[in-house]
DNA sequence: ACCTGAACACCGTTCAAGT
DNA sequence: ACCTGAACACCGTTCAAGT
């Protein structure tokens, strides 16, 4: 029987989102992406420039998904929001900070560099300068990408399989206390953890810290 | 001629090291690795398990040179010195974070646990309680690969070349204005800071958010 | 206009064979 | 004990050929 659409953009990364969404970022690859459209692999790029092509597609509609924050909110109110967004639509989509950090995707549509205008406005308008607004994304993305991949990996990995848990709990056993006594302390702890709220909670001090160091602040360290 | 000695996993170590830090955790395979040490790939297999295995190698030995703090240190300096350390070895080799963050790497030594430990006994010194040293532990541990991942990534790239710049410096003309007033007033000053000073800034921040959280702190939020 | 088959230059890894 | 060659099951991508 024939195909009944003659395949595009769009299905492709439909397909290649929930492809991801299932294998991960190295399960995507060109071939078994054809096999799930069920066509050739060579088919793609007749609608694609290339994988990078896919990639940046899927980055595109991922970071289209984050909210704009209410303007009339106080500008910590607002990083807090925006952060918060960013975080949790990324973190549905694990592939999008992985393809960024290894530069297999770089999103450049205007739906996708807004949330990062509107957190400069907000930084501007807490009296930052120049530099000052460019530690301070800095230092909101390195928190939010940091905390995205590492709960993807290792330890807080919420997908694991037996195998990778039954090696973790040998290793944990083998953990001497004698030697480790606060990481052997913290172990039970270290597992229990819901991700997105460490995160909110991490993003909560450093927005104490941001608010402590913005030259508008009246009540700054040392005064 | 035949070779003088008979090939190691050190020397297969050393080799990999050089060849990422040259290449990045993409230019670094099996075969390549082997050509550089003038041998077949298969060869390397009766000195290592598999890649994994040398990615290990190569985390643990790049972790084993994370500097201790001094003991005497108040909490929040000694975390600041292992957090500093932490990002500037792992800075000198880029390849380490990324192998941990795609789970193609995870050191468990000793030696390389031992930072963490002493992080987690400064944070238990501060009066957090298993749930609060857990989160203060993610907090910090996301900030410094994240800020390490996005030095490495896109924008922030040290070793971009030509031909990226280029197309970078393109897309830098074309934001408009008029659509994403603040990102395009802040993109001069985006590129110019100095990774590990930026670093130290966010680090300061996040610090000064866990300082105030911390159980033990007379000026807590709210009094 | 769209899809396929064959091919190229790569991967990690296994296994039998060589010295 | 150590290394190699051939092979397997994968990659991304190109290009000529088919419909």
């Amino acid at each position: 029987m024939p195909r009944r659409e003659p395949l595009n953009r769009e299905r492709i990364l439909d397909a290649a989102l929930v492809l991801a969404g299932e294998e991960g970022l190295g399960g995507l690859s060109m071939r078994r992406l054809a096999k799930a459209l069920g066509v050739e692999a060579m088919a793609l790029y007749n609608h694609v420039a290339n994988k990078t092509d896919i990639l940046d597609g899927i980055a595109e509609r991922v970071f289209a998904e984050i909210d704009r924050a209410d303007p009339d909110l106080p500008w910590p109110e607002r990083l807090r929001a925006m952060a918060l967004s960013t975080y949790r639509v990324l973190s549905r989509n694990p592939v999008v900070p992985m393809a960024l950090v290894t530069d297999q995707a770089n999103p450049t549509s205007l739906r996708a560099v807004q949330p990062v205008d509107d957190s400069i406005g907000a930084l501007y308008e807490a009296g930052f300068d120049d530099d000052g607004v460019r530690q301070a994304l800095g230092a909101l993305n390195s928190l939010i990408f940091g905390s995205l991949l590492l709960t993807t990996a290792g330890f807080a990995r919420e997908h694991s399989n037996k195998a990778e848990q039954d090696q973790m709990d040998v290793y944990i056993r083998r953990v001497d206390p004698a030697k480790l006594p606060h990481f052997s302390r913290a172990l039970p702890a270290l597992g229990t953890g819901v991700p997105e709220q460490d995160f909110e909670r991490a993003l909560d001090m450093l927005l104490t810290g941001l608010v402590a160091a913005a030259p508008g602040n009246q009540l700054r360290k040392g005064d």
